[in-house]
DNA sequence: GACAGATACCTTGACAGGCGAGGTATCTCA
DNA sequence: TGAGATACCTCGCCTGTCAAGGTATCTGTC
């Protein structure tokens, strides 16, 4: 079961975010790795990573540049920036707080 | 902290269903209960709620009618339907696989 | 009886993020 | 040479949220 555009929506910043504290990557790469992490049921639309990267980029949460493109095409490099990393931690929080809220409002239990 | 909307951007029906799975009750009423659940952390904004009363209801997963008015205006009562009922065990379901996605995903300890 | 404030509902238009559809260029291997 | 993988990018649409505006009723106070 693939999970909905909508239910996503205001984290692929987060998710971008989270694979680049690891380690300077690149979209394709991540979008593989996303892939093969949740067993296929989720990934980043091309459209959509790419834009999320601009306005990343835009923000000075990451920044670029072209990596060595030993054998095969050229890959754009991304590294999370200083103000990336704590703006990570806060939407960290962030988060794990609405995971909380949601929690409690969909139990029916009480 | 607020809950940013994009976050819980795709919830808005769920969390609606959630609280009408316990007993039939009114928009404004709704928007208090949250208020209250979630010590004002989280709210639903009155043109969103009415916007997704339009759209349950539209999709038959609600039904409405005018209630008493004991005092006071006139209040519209929601009631979940059966469609209503599956549909949101769907959307719990969906919602637990989404949040042990993201938190996977947003864990950088691995 | 006039006004404030709470209750309760509703609509319109703008905005932002995700994505389908399309494109480019390079390399490998049959 | 041509398919398929790698790798990047852009345009325009769609959908859900929300700010701003509105209406009507009831209660309590001066």
């Amino acid at each position: 079961m693939p999970i909905s555009s909508d239910l996503i929506r205001g984290h692929i910043d987060t998710i971008i975010m989270a694979r680049l504290k690891k380690g300077d990557t690149y979209g394709y790469e991540i979008n593989k790795e996303l892939r093969t992490r949740t067993n296929g049921r989720f990934e980043i639309k091309e459209a959509t990573l790419y834009t999320a990267f601009r306005r990343l980029e835009e923000a000075r949460l990451i920044s670029s540049y072209w990596g060595p493109n030993e054998g095969g095409a050229r890959r754009r490099y991304y590294r999370l920036t200083k103000i990336g990393l704590s703006e990570f931690n806060r939407q960290l929080k962030n988060w794990q707080e609405t995971r909380n809220v949601l929690d409690q409002l969909l139990d029916t239990e009480d």
